[in-house]
This record gives structure tokens, sequence and C-alpha cells, in this order.
DNA sequence: TGCAATTATGTCATTTCTGATATATTTATA
DNA sequence: TATAAATATATCAGAAATGACATAATTGCA
């Protein structure tokens, strides 16, 4: 496994120790981190386009810079609930939102 | 308001005084209870696809019989990460689930 | 390079979610 | 109707998410 994957693997909550563990995901589990990390990517595009940095987001998300910053990382202390209302907060619609799944 | 859509508000955890109350809903947090509702229905209609009772889906979810029921009421103490991994979790895939948003 | 701005990481108190249990209510059918 | 099965509601202890703060690391540019 690569570096980037691995990273992002941990980051979303799994331990991963060799290769051949990523074989322990479910479908789910592999959906599950997927949706996530989708919707962290969305959330940052959508603020790089409207030119905000973190902590400009965070203030009309009413949250912290650090808590932006681990939104777009897709941080296992990140919820799904947190990042579908943050990029409604920053204008997406329900349409939009369907290309995260 | 009808009694229906205001009982379904209350679940989703708002205090609904009279009909000019709906009017202090922004957009986002329709969004919000609107895809939580669209959820809990997919996965009322799955567990029936599969002639689960609450019971039986309860241990296919590892979880238990009353959560399954607020589940599928959309209940304020469920999250959009656990309607998304339950239904992941009775099958279904990425692409149906798009359909909830 | 050095500085300022931006983004990332670690930690913690508080809030919210979750599973479980108990019990109530509703539904189906004998 | 009476009973059993299924679903709904209330509550609570433990777990997880959240916002906030401090600070580290990175980036951009004078």
């Amino acid at each position: 496994m690569n570096t980037t994957k691995r990273k992002k693997l941990e980051a979303a909550g799994f331990t991963v120790g060799g290769t051949q563990d990523f074989l322990g995901l479910t479908d789910e589990e592999m959906a599950y981190i997927e949706i996530k990390r989708s919707l962290s990517e969305s959330l940052q595009s959508r603020r790089k386009q409207q030119k905000l940095t973190q902590v400009q987001a965070a203030k009309i998300l009413r949250t912290s810079q650090s808590r932006v910053a681990k939104m777009e990382k897709a941080d296992k202390s990140v919820s799904i609930d947190l990042l579908v209302r943050a990029n409604l907060a920053l204008g997406a619609t329900p349409r939009e939102l369907k290309h995260a799944f």
C-alpha cells in the first residue's frame, strides 16, 4: 500500500500494519471511508472556490480553524453529519452532495 | 402545518409552536432534515424488502430493536453516520444512497 | 533567507450519540 | 376480544464527536 492511502486510512480511524491488512476492510467500511473522503474534498474545493481561508470558513461555519482543517482531512474525529452540514452552510445543494456518494 | 409534518420536525429536534415557526428553518436545516428522513425511509424499505423484523435487523446491525425503530423514525438521537452505515450494512450500495440526497 | 499568513496536529472539557434495558403502544390473527 | 408479535418511547451510562485553544509545520513572497 502506498503511503498516501495508508495515511488516509489511518486518519479515518483504521490501523494499517502491512499490505494485507487492507483486505480486512469490508465493503461497508470502504464505502463509508470513501463517502467521508469525498465530502471533505467537496468542502475544500467549495471553500477555495470562494477564496476563503480556513479561518474565514470557520467563522461562517461557527467553528474553529482547526476543525475546518480536520474536516478537510476527513479526520476520524469528524462525522458525516458535520461534513454534510458544513457543505450545506457553504452553499452546497442536496443535489450537489449526491456526487459524494 | 399538518400533524404529520409537525411530528416529523419535532422528532428531528425542532420545537414547533405555530404555523409561522416553519419559516424559522433555514434551507440548510431543511435540507439536513430531509436527508435524514430520506435515509431512514430507505433503511426501512430495505429491511422490509428482506422480510426482516426490527429485532432481526438489529442483530445484523449489532444494535438493539429500539435503536432500529429510532433510525426508521429519523429520531433526533440518530446521526446521518449511523443511517449511512446501517443502510450499507443492509446491502445498500453507495450508488443507491445517492437517492437520499 | 526571514517573516507573515495559512494550514495541520495534539489535547481537553463539554455536548451529543449510541447501545442497552425496561416498558408502553400498536398490529395481526386465532 | 384476547393474546402474541412487532414497533415505539423513555431513560441512562459509556463512547464518540465537537469546539476551542495552544502550538507546530508549511507555504508564499518581500
